[in-house]
DNA sequence: GTTTGCGGTGGAGTGCACTCCAACTCCTAC
DNA sequence: GTAGGAGTTGGAGTGCACTCCACCGCAAAC
């Protein structure tokens, strides 16, 4: 007899996040502590409860850090989140800057690429010259 | 009257090397320190004279760095490269290597680019409903 | 009722890649 | 001859993003 569940939900515990994430716990805390993420739902002991909406933050988090964007400005970001739909053209700005800075990332790994083959032909050609 | 310039040919300065690399000076000697640059020409009076082959080593290495190559990693094939000829094979295996996580990478950037992209849609789309 | 295990906190420590500094040495120009 | 400027060295310091640690609390398992 699955009742409806109550309150809590689905949540997750802070070792499940890390498992789902590939963040460690320890990481977890530092990026609550430094306001990456706003404080989580606590268990009546104490313990962290990850609800979904905390789960999408979170990922939508990792896709600005795996993006290049620094702490400092993901704090920034989350900061301009808690202060509600005021701050949306803001956020905008700071997406769009963000895009622009990984657009020229990309192209410049791209063309790096490119001299990395280039090196690699030359390695290849000096092995097949036995 | 410019006589045949003698045997120090086209050498740079650590600050002229700097300025053209982007690098600073302290980075070129810690470089050099490290092994990544290999002991550089001295002048009479024991200071740097970067001649061509060190610059187009530099620029190498400087792609290797931009690709997100660790200074671990570049010392091993600076260290392979002082090697000689029978290191070839090993560099070769060391830079197909680096390309596959570098075009692992690349492609986890546009993914997460096109993440971003519907994140700014959706506020865009958020912004047009006045 | 105590061992096991997960989680909490504050704060110290780590690894990487630089970056800065003090003290000294050379030229070059005045 | 001395002041200025560029460069040398060894070693200390910095900023970032974690990562580790000691010590404590709670709850289920035995």
């Amino acid at each position: 007899m699955t009742s409806a569940t109550p309150l809590p939900a689905e949540t997750l515990s802070i070792t499940e996040v890390a498992e789902r994430t590939g963040l460690s716990p320890d990481t977890l805390r530092y990026y609550e502590k430094a306001g990456l993420i706003s404080p989580v739902g606590r268990s009546t002991s104490g313990r962290r409860r990850y609800a979904a909406a905390d789960m999408n933050w979170i990922d939508f988090l990792l896709r600005l850090r795996d993006t290049g964007m620094s702490i400092a400005d993901m704090q920034r970001f989350a900061e301009l989140r808690r202060g509600g739909a005021a701050t949306t053209a803001d956020r905008l700005a700071m997406l769009r800057e963000h895009r622009v800075r990984l657009h020229r990332r990309i192209h410049g790994l791209q063309v790096s690429g490119r001299a990395l083959d280039d090196k690699i032909d030359h390695y290849e050609r000096l092995l097949e010259d036995t």
